[in-house]
DNA sequence: TTAGGGTTAG
């Protein structure tokens, strides 16, 4: 299908022509040739003819710095050993090596023969440094020059248009390996689903990924990282283990993959799999596995055991720190959060822009007002990080949720870096804790020029109209919604029983166990009532009556599936569960209230932070 | 004489 659509749009009168975020060419289709590339520079008659490419060889392979491979080009230069293509391409190698692109290139000109590696070398010598245009402009000299594109210089290109996220270049160089016969290469399809994958286009990965006759464990990493992180971890996981009954054995690097993945998913249990399997391969606990099982243990409920893992690591780098920083951030640590700055800089180790998200995170979390500032101020001053759009849109969290909206607004009105949606986002987030309709409004119509297609901001402000009994002004915003093509996104509910995940939406009756869930919810409900539970209709976001509102809120997701977590986990045992979407007011204190009469620990991670519930109370102090 | 996959926030 791709072959033709390829024809259909972009090859024209035997020529291509083409243009995306990094090329603009034309140039021959034809590149189907099985010959080297021909003499492009002197005639071989020019060199002298009494060398030893062995000799050269083997100077060349004792180099042991830029200068040496210098010294050797020169004598390899006057003694004409260009002639042998071996040669020439090992020096060429070597500067690519060391990063001499200059070098590389004068002799790449210079040199009388070339093949599809010496190409190769300069293509992806360029791409190493991230000079792609340079490397684009070198792969369209290939191509021009009539050099067969091979199962070795096609992937170089392609993971340019990865790293670069162009998937129009990226669609355009598969279009062509296509042209050249390489549907089957391993390493062009390989490198085709990373390219796909990165570029966030799963399903183009999945396909090319299916039709693969071999599969590596290289290209299982990459789609078990690809699903992860384009929202289905289940998948990814159920990836692992499909690699893993064809008997590829994971190596350090999927394993962190998979880690990756666990932590996008949530999941406790399969957290504490994972991390046992890890321990039964051998492998050491490296900086980068290290982090990642920081990361997951922390995303799957328990900054504890992150922490344990934080201890116990020999090694510890920028990453490591903020990952732990972070961590504690989203738990509603904000203190240890920020005990761990000086400690990091005790250790010798700087902070990043990152450091400071997490940092500034935290303090929001927090309630940290004063701490937030000074984190703010000093960035630029003692560490010289400048403060992007990101840390900004922190600060403006930090002072809203504080309910001080007008210092938020006149932050965002003084501040010079580009203002995006999420920074605005953010202060409209405040405006519907504190209920600024006014505010509010000013907010919408600066979203709005930056025609925001985040249905998350069409939702909110739709919901402060409701608070306010605007059904009007909410109804026009759903309108909009509805004719600029966005949906809200349907919250759902996950909780793990068993390694085993259950997802429910609002009113959800897919459950096998559907009604005895609902008996559940109905005879907690009862009970909570009498302990002065009242639903709190401002998050039943309807023009219907209280008592419809009630029963909105009552179907809710996360109540659902609280309600199966008592029926099936033992009395002792944390319920854990995870939202896709906020977790919303009502069932924020549904969850109060049933930690307190039921005794029992709640854990709710949603799409901001995590949330304990023990004894009635909450770890975000309801600050969130 | 050629490769590729990995960690923090948003």
């Amino acid at each position: 299908m791709l072959k033709s659509k390829c024809q259909h749009i972009f090859i024209n009168h035997g020529k291509l022509r083409f243009s995306s975020a990094s090329l603009s060419w034309q140039f021959d289709v034809n590149c189907n040739s099985n010959e080297p590339t021909p003499c492009t520079q002197e005639s071989e008659s020019s060199h002298v003819l009494h060398y030893d490419p062995k000799r050269f060889r083997n100077s060349l392979l004792s180099c042991r710095n830029l200068f040496q491979v210098r010294q050797v080009h020169a004598q390899i230069a006057t003694n004409g050993a260009f002639r042998n293509l071996a040669v020439a391409n090992k020096l060429l190698f070597l500067y690519v090596e060391r990063g001499a692109l200059e070098d590389a290139q004068e002799l790449f000109d210079g040199m009388s023969k070339r093949d599809p590696y010496s190409w190769s070398i300069i293509v992806g010598g360029y791409a190493k440094v991230g000079d792609f245009f340079s490397c684009f402009w070198m792969f369209r000299e290939l191509l021009r020059c009539g050099t067969p594109l091979d199962d070795y210089n096609a992937p170089i290109v392609i993971r340019a248009c990865r790293d670069l996220k162009d998937l129009k270049c990226g669609r355009l160089i598969h279009c062509i390996t296509l042209k050249c016969g390489l549907d089957y290469g391993q390493f062009v399809c390989a490198s085709l689903v990373d390219m796909y994958a990165r570029c966030k286009v799963i399903e183009d990965a999945r396909q090319i990924f299916v039709k693969m006759w071999k599969r590596d464990l290289a290209t299982w990493t990459v789609m078990i990282g690809a699903l992860a992180e384009s929202g289905v971890p289940v998948e990814s996981l159920a990836f692992f283990d499909r690699m893993r009954d064809e008997g590829i054995v994971p190596d350090k690097v999927a394993l962190v993959t998979v880690v990756y993945a666990c932590a996008k998913l949530g999941a406790m249990n399969k957290a504490k799999a994972i991390h046992a399997y890890i321990n039964g391969t051998g492998y050491s606990l490296d900086v980068i596995l290290g982090t990642a099982m920081i990361d997951m243990y922390a995303k799957c409920g328990s900054v504890d055991s992150a922490r344990w893992i934080f201890d116990r690591m020999q090694v510890r780098n920028v990453i490591t720190w903020s990952a732990m920083i972070a961590a504690y951030g989203y738990h509603g640590q904000g203190e240890k959060a920020l005990e761990l700055f000086p400690m990091m800089l005790g250790c010798g180790i700087l902070p990043n822009r990152i450091t400071f998200v997490s940092l500034l995170y935290a303090c929001s979390h927090a309630g940290l007002i004063e701490e937030g500032q000074r984190f703010f101020s000093s960035m630029w001053d003692e560490y010289g990080v400048t403060p992007d759009v990101k840390h900004y849109t922190c600060m403006v969290d930090l002072l809203g949720r504080a309910g001080r909206l007008d210092e938020a607004l006149e932050m965002i009105e003084g501040m010079t870096v580009e203002k995006d949606e999420a920074l605005w986002g953010a202060l409209l987030g405040a405006c519907r804790i504190h209920r600024r309709l006014d505010l509010a409004e000013r907010v919408a119509t600066s979203l709005h020029k930056l025609q925001s297609q985040n249905p998350g901001h069409y939702v909110l402000l739709s919901n402060i109209y409701a608070n306010a009994g605007k059904w009007d002004d909410m109804a026009k915003i759903r309108d909009l919604m509805t004719k600029s093509g966005l949906r809200k996104i349907p919250g759902w509910t996950w909780i793990e029983v068993n390694e085993k995940l259950y997802q429910f939406g609002v009113g959800d009756k897919t459950h096998p166990r559907s009604s005895e869930i609902y008996k559940m919810l109905k005879r907690i409900g009862e009970k909570l009532e009498l302990a002065g539970y009242l639903p709190d209709t401002n998050y039943a976001l309807h023009d219907v009556d209280e008592e419809v509102k009630q029963g909105l809120l009552y179907a809710h997701s996360e109540k659902l599936a609280i309600a199966f977590g008592l029926l099936v986990i033992s009395q002792g045992y944390p319920i854990r569960i995870t939202k896709n979407l906020r977790v919303c007011g009502d069932c924020h204190t549904f969850c109060k209230f049933v930690s307190f009469i039921e005794q029992r620990t709640i854990i709710v991670r949603d799409a901001k932070r995590f949330h304990h519930f023990k004894e009635g109370v909450c770890s975000c102090r309801d600050y969130w």
